[in-house]
DNA sequence: CTTATCATGTAATCCGTTACATGATTGC
DNA sequence: GCAATCATGTAACGGATTACATGATAAG
């Protein structure tokens, strides 16, 4: 139910239209809850007829600018306060993880560098930001930065884990070749050194 | 598309009924990728029609094993290799930051300090799975402890952000009280001792 | 024989995504 | 006049959540 809060926390700082709320949400909004179009002008009819927004006023082009009401208000600051926050659910970079069992070693390692990667570039875009944005002193400002930061600080474990990982499979790599060798040494029958695409895990 | 994914994921380990999948899916995957037993009985039905996967063997009470086909290792692996992830979405713990500034800086600090809470409790929990699982040397434990990591490191890096922030908004509840203090005083006199534990790290 | 567990499914509803449709006003 | 921008909406589809419904079998 997060894009209703949304919604009245942006018309929190000040009255929108439709179309200013789809700018905003794009602007600051797009990495913690991105919205469509028609999912804003939905929520926005759906709020005024909980009467928890209002139309304060109408502008050129068939404009309706939004404002919270009390009650719009009261909702926000009783989901800021005594709703218990989920957290992020779905990853699907990390489901990812639990089975590059079945690529090769080689491609396993290349898929975690693609992401300590694309954690860098995202490292690089919260910073363009924290330089680009002017940080006055306001309150609301205050709020900004801190979420900027938690950007900042994920980004960068997200690469350390990813680069560690990588590194991680070389080692267990090592670790299953030297297995190998010692079962071919006590063995007869030696196999090949390198396991071509095909191996299956089924020996458990 | 990814509930399908995690299936077959799950399948390419070993064969499974429906309902073994919804024990693995609350097992290992409730943090990544939730699903309900609904979808999973349904996903499993929609494989079937498209010859991912296949019913290997008839159980008891109705039970269907189903096997991933060769089609369907396929599809994983395609998707594995070629499919681009696009991370976390969602995130209404963060979403709830932005909007903080209509609460007193005291409501704010204490939400801050439930969510680094939060997120020592999660480690916690991690760290006793890290202890009760047994490492063994398979590959695929390898990827399990990788993704384990992960939620070590998040874990602990959202805890230290969330109580930077709490003080943060401490320092800027001292700042904003300094600057009444000057507007009252009506004259300038610049001071230096603010800035208690605000340690900067990206250097401007 | 009764309960817990195993086992599969359907229906209703909501949320999110994509695409389509339409029109008013401003600036050149 | 024409294009860009402002501005609001609807329809179709699929994924996710919740609740409901049903029955078989193993264990005590």
């Amino acid at each position: 139910m997060s894009l209703r809060h949304a919604v009245l926390g942006l018309l929190s700082e000040s009255p929108a239209s439709g179309y200013d709320l789809m700018k905003l949400f794009n602007a600051s909004l797009t990495s913690v809850w991105p919205a469509t179009q028609s999912q804003v002008y939905g929520e926005l009819n759906k709020l005024t007829t909980a009467g928890l927004v209002e139309v304060a006023a109408h502008g050129p082009r068939g404009r309706k600018e939004y404002a919270i009401t009390d009650d719009g208000l009261a909702e926000l600051r009783h989901w800021l306060t005594e709703v218990a926050p989920t957290g992020p659910q779905r990853h699907d970079g990390l489901l990812r993880v639990f089975f590059l069992g079945i690529l090769t070693p080689l491609e396993a390692q290349s898929y975690l560098l693609t992401q300590a990667e694309t954690a860098a570039r995202a490292h690089t875009a919260y910073e363009q930001i924290d330089r680009t944005a002017e940080w006055d002193d306001e309150m609301i400002s205050v709020y900004g930065r801190i979420a900027l930061e938690y950007g900042l600080r994920m980004s960068t474990t997200m690469e350390e884990w990813a680069r560690w990982a990588a590194d991680e499979v070389t080692s267990a790599k090592a670790r299953k070749a030297g297995e190998l060798a010692r079962a071919q040494r006590g063995r007869e029958r030696p196999e090949q050194d390198e396991q071509p695409a095909g191996e299956r895990h089924s020996g458990d």
